[in-house]
DNA sequence: GCATCATGTCATCTT
DNA sequence: TCAAGATGACATGAT
């Protein structure tokens, strides 16, 4: 009963003797009802507490200013589209889902899934939308399992006893779910109407689990009555709803046909109601109010025997008018549980916010998730409602379990709630609206309405949002490399394509007639170019593309391009191939490769970059390509080519001496011939020579910076090593003094005096004893001492000079 | 137009 | 002595 003593918007002015005294009521109310109950005595709390003594309704109650902030749509909706009692049945199983899931919660909140789900179960309507009795005989069957299952041991005992006919006794107390309209009183209908409201006011919804139900809502409330006969009495709104054939539970979001409720029926909800009783009387719930239960009790027994207690109970602490804090915990809750991802972090930081509310906070008290109070587990259901969405829409209403789980569960929140569905869900959930978001309910909440949407709308927008955003840039970052890289490939490809067409037949009209026929040959070439391997060395046919080359070179070619990687000769490569219209196609590039700074780029990059544009080569015409070519060409293969030289310059270049005597006694070549040969040969192979001389002063330099880098850190290695030592020199001289004061402090001559430091002295000998001698002979051998490393010096000088002296003669 | 860089080439030296 | 390689210096083209 902490809620009550609690300071409160609404119990504010009752003092801590009317607080004391209504939990004394309370409790006493309801453990003395249960008894009777169990006795089978009908007790009816309702005529002497609400009717007969209104300081008691008043003092249990609190102020009537609690009652301000209750909604009444909640009230008329019931009344207008469901006449039945379906907070009834929505508290029960609201209450018994709470519970659970608080009792769940004690031990894990990722279990609150789980439990929601026992819990619901607990409610489910076996006979599905369309049963012929009331919900609360669905409940009877189910909600019986159901607390079997999840109900702890505790419960488990409550259990038994309400299979025991607590239902019965319960009926006598005025658990019967289902209102007859003609039953109740003015204060009774008065007492639900304000239970009514303060659900509303909750802002729980049970609509909004059920998207079929809101649809279902929306056919009803072609039948709803306009807003002025919504505010009819209860009792009139409940002989209409009762008369209605179809009744949808504002919470289970069950519909099911409007029958006078049979004696199961109230047996069964008589049953849960006696659970609750227990609940509330067991010392599970004393420590706690139960605001919310009590207001179920009451609810679902709106006729003769409700307990005003209960009611004062359930109904103080909803009545405080903070609402929108609590709901916007619970859309936390429901983003968290909707979005299932970082539960554990939101879930907590909700959880505790709530759990950590100030006791005297009733909205914290009564619908914070304190595991210890089945209160909270109104709260918890919510969430767990909305964390295992699929589940608990199935678990709601078999209708909803055909609904796609994606628009059922964690869509609605974010989509916004047509107006017209609103009201139909609104007149229908009650408890609903405790937990959910107005806009959940369907925005017609006044109170909260507007606030509310716009945390949990906005989250799950972010949230989504977020996810979105991240796929996106998920997309976007995965995108832009491979993009690039394609757009890369594709230009470089294009370009490589438009080189090979287009150099193809350039080369054909510029060289001299050669074999124009491998001009695929030559793309393959260029193409396979990336791939080739790195036998540079062995690919050499820079500068020897004279136009003679056969599949050798080709192949010669490929390799040399492959081998760009420090062979810069690439380009020669191709160049000799000007002549050779299989090579042809790296021409262009080729001489441009001749600067390409990239040792490491791929030729086909290159000559992407480099080639004049495909359709400029077309467009100039063969002279003119003719001349590109030209220019592409190096002075040598210009020469070779003038000289017509018979072979490639890379085999000029790269053959062994032996075989390229051999070659060139082959053939009958002249003396210019064979010298610019020779000057082929050694200017490609200096221009290898300086390729690698770069490469080794590069690695060199390379080397050197590492080198540095190393001698740097070894120097201040050296040197914190070096302040270590004289750290530890230092310390050990400290010793030594303090350790040499000591002793001479110690010391005593024969008459018990003390020796003067300025007289005497203490000297460390070799052989590890100490010595008291005169201080002037101390300093002497000191003296001696120093002497001794400079005469050592001195020493080493001469000798030093002696040495070069002898040496000069 | 200048600076920088990469590359090619030549002259020279070394192996 | 010659071939090959190494290297400094210079020129050239591109950026």
């Amino acid at each position: 009963m902490a809620t009550w003593s609690q300071p409160d918007s609404g119990f504010s002015g009752n003092p801590p003797a009317m607080l004391s005294l209504k939990k004394y009521l309370t409790e006493g109310l309801l453990q003395f009802t249960i008894l009777l109950s169990l006795i089978g005595v009908r007790v009816d709390v309702d005529t002497y507490l609400t009717s007969q003594l209104p300081p008691l309704r008043e003092i249990i109650l609190g102020p009537s200013s609690a009652y301000t902030q209750t909604q009444f749509h909640n009230l008329r909706n019931t009344l207008d589209g469901y006449g039945i009692h379906p907070k009834s049945i929505d508290l029960d199983n609201y209450f018994t889902a709470r519970r659970l899931l608080s009792q769940v919660r004690a031990l894990d909140r990722f279990q609150v899934p789980t439990t929601e789900v026992n819990a619901w179960l607990v409610h489910r309507d076996p006979e599905g939308s369309v049963s012929g009795s009331q919900p609360s005989s669905g409940l009877t069957l189910e909600s019986s399992s159901g607390l079997q299952d999840v109900t702890g041991p505790d419960n488990g005992v409550r259990e038994s006893e309400t299979e025991q006919g607590f239902s019965e006794d319960l009926e006598d107390l005025g658990a019967v779910a289902p209102p007859v309209s003609g039953d109740l009183t003015k204060e009774d209908i008065d007492l639900i109407d304000i239970l009514w409201r303060q659900d509303i006011d909750l802002g729980a919804g049970r609509e909004i689990f059920d998207y079929s139900h809101r649809q279902k809502e929306q056919d009803v409330d072609k039948d709803l009555q306009d807003g002025a006969e919504r505010e009819d009495t209860w009792s009139g709104e409940g002989a209409e709803a009762l008369a209605r054939n179809l009744l949808v539970d504002g919470e289970t979001g069950e519909s099911f046909p409007a029958q006078v409720p049979g004696g199961e029926d109230q047996t069964a909800l008589s049953l849960e109601e006696c659970l609750r009783l227990l609940e509330a009387t067991c010392p599970f719930g004393e420590n706690a109010e139960f605001p919310a239960d009590i207001s179920s009790i009451t609810e679902a027994v709106p006729s003769e025997s409700e307990p005003p207690g209960l009611q004062n109970n359930l109904l103080s602490p909803l009545l405080t008018g903070t609402e929108s804090p609590f709901d916007l915990e619970q859309q936390w809750q429901d983003l968290m549980s909707i979005m299932e991802m970082q539960a554990m972090e939101v879930n907590t930081s909700t959880s505790e916010i709530l759990y950590s509310a100030p006791p005297g906070d009733p909205l914290s008290t009564n619908y914070s998730l304190a595991p210890n109070t089945p209160i909270n587990q109104n709260v918890s259901l919510h969430q767990a409602s909305l964390g295992g969405c699929s589940q608990d829409f199935s678990l709601f209403s078999p209708e909803v379990e055909s609904l796609p789980a994606a628009s059922s569960s964690a869509l609605l929140p974010l989509v916004p709630s047509n107006s017209t569905s609103l009201n139909s869900t609104f007149g229908s959930t009650n408890l609903a609206g405790l937990f959910f978001p107005p806009q959940l309910n369907g925005t017609a909440n006044d109170t909260a309405g507007p606030e509310l949407p716009d945390p949990l709308g906005g989250l799950l927008d972010e949230a989504m949002l977020d996810e979105i955003s991240l796929m996106d840039l998920a997309i976007e970052e995965g995108f832009n490399p491979v993009q690039a890289s394609q757009l890369e490939e594709e230009f470089d490809s294009d370009s490589g394509l438009s080189l090979d067409s287009s150099h193809s037949p350039s080369s054909l009209s510029s060289s001299e007639g050669s074999s124009s026929s491998s001009s695929s040959s030559s793309s393959s070439s260029a193409s396979s170019s990336s791939s080739a391997s790195s036998s540079a060395s062995s690919s050499f046919s820079e500068e020897g593309a004279v136009g003679y080359s056969s599949d050798s070179e080709t192949l010669d070619l490929e390799e040399a391009e492959g081998a760009v990687g420090y062979q810069p000769e690439y380009s020669k490569l191709c160049r000799m191939s000007y002549q050779d219209p299989s090579p042809l196609s790296c021409l262009p590039y080729l001489e441009h490769v001749g600067h390409n700074h990239t040792y490491n780029m791929a030729p086909s990059a290159l000559d992407a970059a480099d080639l004049p544009p495909p359709g400029a080569l077309k467009k100039g015409g063969k002279e003119k390509q003719a001349d590109f070519l030209d220019k592409q060409m190096s002075r040598d293969e210009h020469r070779a080519r003038a000289m017509k030289i018979p072979f490639t310059n890379d085999k000029i270049i790269n053959l062994p001496v032996e075989e390229f005597n051999e070659l060139l006694s082959k053939y009958q070549l002249s003396e210019a011939q064979l010298s610019l040969i020779r000057d082929i040969r050694r200017r490609g192979k200096n221009k290898m020579a300086a390729q690698n001389c770069r490469k080794r002063k590069l690695d060199t330099i390379l080397n050197l910076e590492r080198d540095v880098e190393d001698l740097q850190r070894d120097k201040a290695r050296l040197l914190r090593e070096k302040v270590e030592f004289l750290r530890s020199l230092r310390q050990m001289k400290q010793k030594v003094q303090s350790l040499y004061q000591e002793v001479f402090g110690r010391l005593r001559d024969e008459n018990g005096r003390p020796y003067s430091p300025s007289q005497y002295a203490l000297q460390y000998a070799g052989d590890g004893s100490v010595l008291l001698i005169p201080r002037t002979l101390a300093d002497q051998q000191a003296r001696r001492q120093e002497r001794k490393p400079k005469d050592r010096r001195k020493k080493k000088i001469q000798d030093s000079s002696k040495a070069c002296y002898t040496s000069d003669k």
